[in-house]
DNA sequence: ACCATAATGCAAACCGATTTGCAGCAGCCC
DNA sequence: GGGCTGCTGCAAATCGGTTTGCATTATGGT
């Protein structure tokens, strides 16, 4: 015998289909004594509604999905773990105790995308300008939000990274660290973060009078193309005293050019990345980098997500303010 | 305008429905030329089948969950990753090359779990004997299979996790090491890695007529309990110059307390673990682990899976052999 | 006693697909 | 011409819920 159904529910307790479902939704009033009686009932015969059928009805899956674009020689690394994956168990446990299950859409071949499923909305992980992406998730009609703004959206709703404060701190540790030529190397796509990162450096040289030295390295290279590219720059710029490289697959990369360049880190060259994962902490030297409080944002985006989707707007939590944590790579 | 449903495309094309169903899915054979025009049309109106109606009537969902019952405190750790989001990262790339979405079900309130989603089936993560977990989901009727076999439950279909062969190797590296007394800890929970590993311990020392000294820990104390534990172990052993803690959390507990009773690891006390996590690599000394090959595993739960819901057996793909990583904590 | 209103419950429509049973038509063989 | 088969397509039933519109009864105010 299979599952039993609200008819089944209902015959045995003699009442309709319909007094059935309200007694479990609550939106219409059901006689107390009749509601008791139908719960019990139901969890002795084992009832519980099919969420096909629900949702066919209503609209609404339960389901969020949580998509990434950055391409897995950045996102997984070493381990296969990462920024992406950091995020995802946050927003797993953020979904469940709100009653929607999470879905995980790590960057893959695109066309395997959201249209696979039934998703009630999806949480997009710093999608960059024209991100196709978000085309993707956009034009199949499911509400969005994004970690990071979405350069160009300004009709996506957002949980901010705070990348422009995370620049300006990281920069000043540099700083204060006794760098004085500090070179920035962040990914050729257009993501917020790197933008925001590239205006706040812009900023920060100005005002200190500093030569502004940046690099961009596409993401797809990874940390291969970024030890040549950090290679060929260390080799152009002997004035260079140190990098911040937020990328954490490209600061490995910087490490190993440093290191075959023959500039000792962080002795003659000082280092700092943003991402606080295992490439930073297993890094030798350990790498300075930034807590972004990950698990935070990844909460406030599935709020946001949901708010959005009740129709109401977010209700403009302020994400968590990064924090610095020094290691050796920056003379720590 | 919402959403195209197949009777807009069916009225659009001048067919039935039923029709353009069949185009779609292949089951009846349509006029070549009609079915061209149907998904021409398809395309242009962007039109897309409803999957909540798919999975009504088909009773397929297309999802699968990953679920495991290891509390917190033990698969998270410091920065929140570890073994189950490990195989999660892997397994969501397996199912969506397969067709089918990957929902997370992280150890949390036990209520919140399978009943809450549609799904097609499981995988569940070293489950432990009588693990609820298991019975929450196979009460559900929804199809299961684990990683790591469910002792008692010889039903469950599984990818098996070696644990025999991994210890095995483990035990036989300290012994290489140099280490003579050799103690082994583990969890409390009867997961079937812990038995597995026991038993081989068993047939070790007896083969090499070393005492065994076992240690049971309960998986919901974490690194403080095993701290605990470990000091009042390695106080009424003096003799013992190994310890073998598959568990990485207890290991990390481990490594404090035998710092704290002077116990220097490895000069004194050698030290390996079993999952090759953050915890592994960044303790001082960085521990001796074993790579389990996860994302293998994980592919082959996600197969085992699918063959498992169309009704085909298992095709008994071997799991990949363990490999041990030496590290200082053996005296590597 | 009478009407307005609230409380309670039912039958039927509906969500959007898949699948079944049947029908029309063409071709083919005797 | 009659019967058989194969191809194509349609109408209607079905999956299991939610929601709407209406009917019945109970309650309360005057």
């Amino acid at each position: 015998m299979s599952r039993p159904t609200i008819s089944d529910l209902a015959r045995l307790a003699g009442v309709s289909k319909t007094t059935v479902s309200h007694a479990f939704s609550g939106r219409r009033h059901v006689d107390p004594e009749t509601c008791r009686k139908i719960k019990e009932l139901a969890q002795q015969i084992g009832y519980r509604p099919n969420r096909s059928a629900q949702s066919l009805r209503t609209g609404r899956t339960g389901m969020i999905a949580l998509a990434s674009s950055m391409p897995f020689s950045i996102a997984a690394g070493p381990s296969r773990l990462g920024f992406f994956m950091e995020i995802a168990a946050a927003a797993a446990v953020a979904s469940l105790t709100r009653n929607q299950a999470l879905c995980l859409f790590p960057p893959i071949a695109a066309d395997t995308g959201p249209q696979a499923l039934a998703m009630d909305g999806a949480i997009l992980v710093e999608p960059f300008r024209d991100d196709p992406m978000v085309e993707r998730y956009c034009s199949s009609g499911i509400p969005v939000v994004s970690i990071g703004r979405v350069p160009g959206r300004d009709d996506i709703p957002f949980v901010d990274l705070r990348s422009h404060q995370t620049a300006l701190m990281v920069l000043g540790h540099l700083r204060d660290s006794g760098a004085n030529r500090i070179a920035l190397v962040t990914g050729a796509q257009r993501r917020n973060s790197y933008l925001k990162t590239e205006a706040a450096y812009a900023a920060f040289c100005t005002a200190r009078n500093m030569p502004e030295i940046l690099l961009r390295i596409d993401e797809a290279g990874g940390e291969p193309e970024a030890e040549g590219r950090c290679a060929a720059l260390l080799a152009d710029h002997p004035e260079i005293d140190a990098l911040f490289v937020p990328v954490d697959a490209f600061a490995s990369g910087a490490v190993t050019a440093a290191r075959t360049a023959g500039r000792e880190v962080p002795g003659k060259l000082r280092l700092a990345t943003r991402y606080d994962g295992s490439r930073a902490k297993l890094a030798e030297p350990p790498l300075t980098a930034v807590d972004l409080h990950l698990d935070d944002i990844a909460t406030l985006a599935v709020d946001l997500l949901i708010a959005t989707l009740d129709g109401r707007a977010g209700d403009g939590a302020q994400p968590p303010a990064p924090t610095l944590i020094a290691r050796r790579s920056s003379g720590h």
